[in-house]
DNA sequence: TTTATAAACGTCATATTTACGTTTGTTTTT
DNA sequence: AAAAACAAACGTAAATATGACGTTTATAAA
């Protein structure tokens, strides 16, 4: 590690995963452990974050807290608020972490959220005891994290509806049904799946591909690729009104 | 003013207005002027902002910055970006400011845009000079404010046309033309005014008044008012997929 | 009373959505 | 080799929404 004046600014990450094959939207957090003389004081779960190097975007931050617990780059990555609150960090358990951690309880964060699939993270001999939990079954959470994650899990949804960014989540070929376990993962509905087909099949830039599953002990699916490129052309904008 | 600490964080505000007159969404810009031995060094426009107190929450900074500047409490507020990069006050213009004004040159800034009418804001005898620019007519602008107000408006744009904060920007009573006025300022494109009309007027939470346009000379339109109410109602969630 | 003009209404073709029923192609079982 | 099981894939019809226009109407001003 760089020795690197650090600012009160820290950026904290929502690592969203998706788990085609439990069909599981989950969220990576990191162990918080703290004890004295021989007494657990903190056991819980946060997120993974870091403080702001001087030099650094914010942005290169959320990248380098990400590839530090994860070894990956190069993933969608999303500022999605700033927290800020006097009192955000003042319960009693976070503020022995923090006397122990020796950080000011007045810390702003900056908050990203990552997508990625699960399949892509190695955990093992990871220092922090990293683990994916899914959305709908977090573990106690330590500071205001909890809170952080519902947010970056709202504005997910809002997003997944006008934007292709769930293929982020999804490999790079993948069948229709994949798509729409993923819709259904997210947003916790049911959807016909005849006309989710249909919709989806009619896009342009959903491309079948020369290939289908394989390894199903059912018939196989055919597999499909989203095109970026097509997708740019055809929405430079959409000015469609659904308030 | 309190005697009270602040944070190396400010909180930026791009406070959008629209006139209902001239039909003109605007932002309202405060007056950045520097001169020393004679020569003016420093001559331009800025958002206003100001730093954050730290007894106070993000939200709570943006407040009173309205406040200051417009007297007015209550209006539509949103979080919408941080920024923070190094370089993002290292020109010389800035540099100059800054040293000036003795604050750091590494201020992370939280932006908010407000939407408000320009009618409800008395300009008279403020202390900045605050103007109001036509978003399409900007002035030059100091630090990276440019960019702030560049991304505030894409977020407005993209939000206008899910959720319906444009009502913020109108006065409570208005017509139909009116908001197919405002979206075409806003998005910068023009809309069938038959079609409009017949969608607006279909949603249960338009509600025609008892009321017509008084002054005008020509056929006075009939008045409506949008009830969050039945808003709220009726969009418990509409999962619409429209990638 | 007429005229000018924005407000307001109407129509039709096409596209999209919703709600279902049916067929097909594999793998697994018999 | 045939049958069964079952998810994948296709189909259809009604309802609703959209896009592109033409027409009528109410009011203020001339």
């Amino acid at each position: 590690m760089k020795s690197e004046k650090i600012l009160n600014i820290s950026v904290d990450c929502v690592v969203f995963g998706y788990d085609i094959n439990t069909k599981s939207l989950n969220v990576l957090l990191i162990e918080r452990y703290l004890e004295s003389k021989g007494n657990v004081i903190v056991d819980d779960h946060v997120l993974t974050g870091y403080h702001v190097y001087t030099h650094e975007t914010l942005d290169q931050t959320a990248t380098r807290v990400l590839k530090e617990l994860t070894g990956l780059t190069n993933q969608y990555k999303k500022q999605f608020k700033a927290f800020g609150n006097p009192d955000r960090l003042t319960n009693e358990k976070d503020l022995l972490w923090i006397k122990n951690e020796e950080f000011n309880a007045r810390t702003i964060t900056v908050a990203y959220y990552f997508l990625l699939k699960t399949e892509d993270v190695n955990l093992e001999n990871n220092k922090n005891n990293a683990t994916w939990f899914p959305i709908n079954n977090l573990p106690n959470l330590g500071f205001d994290h909890k809170k952080i994650i519902q947010e970056a899990y709202e504005d997910l949804k809002v997003k997944c509806l006008s934007e292709p960014i769930i293929f982020k989540l999804l490999p790079d070929k993948f069948t229709i049904n994949d798509v729409q376990d993923l819709y259904e993962s997210i947003l916790g509905i049911e959807i016909d799946n005849r006309n989710f087909r249909r919709k989806l099949i009619n896009k342009k830039y959903i491309i079948a591909l020369d290939e289908k599953q394989v390894g199903v002990s059912k018939r196989p699916a055919q597999l499909y690729m989203f095109s970026k490129d097509i997708y740019d052309k055809i929405f430079q904008k959409n000015y469609l009104i659904s308030i």
